[in-house]
DNA sequence: GCCAGTGCCAAAAACGTTTTTGGACCTTCG
DNA sequence: CGAAGGTCCAAAAACGTTTTTGGCACTGGC
């Protein structure tokens, strides 16, 4: 007896073990109406059993259709990925996996990459969507993408804000932070501000300004520091807040990565962070909780967001056409960092 | 004047350009040598003008090669990824463009769904090699691909490691970490173990162990947990020891994450870490370092293991048939959890 | 002057699916 | 009984590349 050579079995091997053509056994494994119960039942018994898995290759060539999903996760930093994008994955995968579709990460080193990167993932048809956030005022990656009209969905928005976006409402959050920090007592109190090249950096700001002057407070230009994204980003903040001129008394930061770091910054000017100065940060990451003291910051369920994400997707795959945009809600979460000014 | 319908330019436009054969525009466009020089230039020319872009899926179907490496991350918690996998990335993704490879992040649910996740890359073809961790005495995922062939390097071995691997020397680490602890004049020093199922945690443990029996100190079974990937692992571990029996005057983490969440029990029980009971972790996570007291650990340059695992799988792919196996150095660096025992 | 070798390229086959087209067979209705 | 309509399936075209095969033209050596 010869060894058959154990070639890997094609759709043309469960035709043959089935007695029928190709294309019927192609249109009962996709599911279509017209193939008789007992026909599509032969057939999935014999792919299962000849162990078929078709050809990702030649399915995508034919039907221009990937059955995939990219999420591009940006880096804030050089080497770190922002934990908040990592949250979101596991909805987004939970969803899209429900019905068919796989997920794949890709990462860029840096803006300018993520715009090859999307370019060549459409241009090389690697993909049926996109999913990606940081989004900035004009945006380049949105900007081609509407041009070739090719489906995707951001976390975060433009600043003409005509694309399918779910985010987070900032500008309410700033606002909320920088009203309960005047409820505490505070006057002087100050912004420390993510990138204003992302959009909701800014919609942060105007909310913590929207506060400041529904109280009747004036908005002072050296307590709204431009945080950009090094390792010590809070610390430098903090470092120029302290030592020109009178330092604040309470601090908004716009993430919990600057918060931990101005926090930080604060003992070695024998600052206790929570007692001299309240903190107030924004994402509720993993860290915050275990920071000395326990930062206050906004939380939101991660996974709910990405599933919402990975559904309007699924929506704009299924043909709708109208915009969809949402907004989720973010929650204080209230620990130890802020407390009520002194005297 | 007609609008002419904007197709996609394919091959053949290339080759209707240029006045040449579709084979020879693959040919020139793929880097082979029988094409002259001129002809080459002449074709890139036309492609670049065109904009033209080879279909992958076409590409891979006759070809057979994705040009694509799939990373697949675990998750130790079901919400967060390791941030360990995630530093990894980026030194993978430099070497792997630079020879003209895609980079793909894939992640599962748990283990189950990772063999899963890895049967269907390979069966489907979508990618050339597999890279990942959390490697297992016995790991079913490395079993299928040793089966089929299957190139891949993951990072940590089995017990009987005859495959490709790169790994930190866990044994090295639990031995340094405990000898330290011995050093500085403690006798009670306890294991906080990763899961025992990963390889790793049994290497870590084992040189805690042999530090221990090279002092002349005996094993107490009571001060060696094993701590499951929860929330708050490394509390309930403390907890325990705190509780029941003598507490120890030193503990010896096998990841930062256990030894975060222990120091953050200890004040709950008014211990003061790094006072009260000296803490050494392992793996250097962002926190570690903003953590109060910082906390001693063990730190590797993720980057450069990256991008060694990126070379091994190169090599692999290369036709390198000898089994590639590494050790990557771990640096102890030195912060102000650990101190002398009192007395 | 012939032959072997080399450099360059064209034509066609092949990759493994999905989609299109069309037709056989059965049922129902006028 | 004939036509119309529905159900199920087969044959073949198509997707856009890479690879194989083969051939022409030129060169150099004898």
């Amino acid at each position: 007896m010869t060894a058959l050579p154990p070639r890997k079995p094609g759709i043309r091997d469960v035709a043959a073990h089935t007695g029928l053509s190709v294309s019927t056994v192609s249109r009962a494994l996709n599911g279509y109406a017209d193939v008789n119960r007992e026909t599509r039942r032969k057939v999935e018994e014999a792919a299962d059993r000849l162990g078929y898995r078709p050809s990702f290759a030649a399915a995508t060539l034919r039907s221009n259709q990937t059955q995939t999903i990219t999420f591009m996760v940006s880096k804030p930093w050089t080497k770190f990925v922002d934990p908040f994008f990592l949250g979101l994955l596991d909805g987004v995968e939970l969803v899209l996996a429900a019905q068919g579709y796989d997920l794949q990460v890709v990462m860029a080193r840096d803006y300018d990459k993520e715009v090859d990167v999307i370019r060549r993932a459409v241009e090389r048809n690697r993909c049926d969507g996109l999913l990606f956030g940081r989004t900035r005022p004009e945006d380049e990656r949105i900007a081609y993408l509407q041009e070739r009209g090719f489906p995707f969905v951001t976390i975060g928005r433009t600043l003409k804000s005509d694309h399918d976006w779910i985010d987070r409402d900032h500008f309410s959050i700033g606002q909320r932070a920088t009203e309960r920090l005047i409820r505490l007592g505070h006057r002087r109190i100050a912004c420390l501000a993510t990138p204003y090249r992302y959009t909701y950096s800014i919609h942060a700001r105007d909310g913590y300004r929207a506060a400041l002057a529904e109280a009747g407070l004036s908005v002072d230009p050296a307590l709204e520091i431009e945080c950009y994204l090094s390792r010590r980003t809070g610390a430098e903040a903090l470092t120029e807040l302290v030592t020109k001129g009178e330092a604040p008394t309470a601090i908004f930061c716009s993430n919990d990565m600057i918060a931990l770091s101005a926090m930080e910054a604060m003992h070695s000017f024998g600052l206790e962070p929570g007692r001299d100065i309240a903190v107030i940060g924004c994402d509720d990451v993993p860290a915050a909780a275990t920071a000395r003291p326990p930062l206050t910051t906004f939380s939101q369920d991660l996974d709910a967001i990405g599933m919402r994400m990975a559904r309007m997707m699924l929506a704009k795959l299924g043909g709708t056409t109208e915009p969809l945009q949402e907004f989720v809600d973010s929650r204080l979460v209230v620990r130890e960092s802020d407390m009520p000014a002194a005297g």
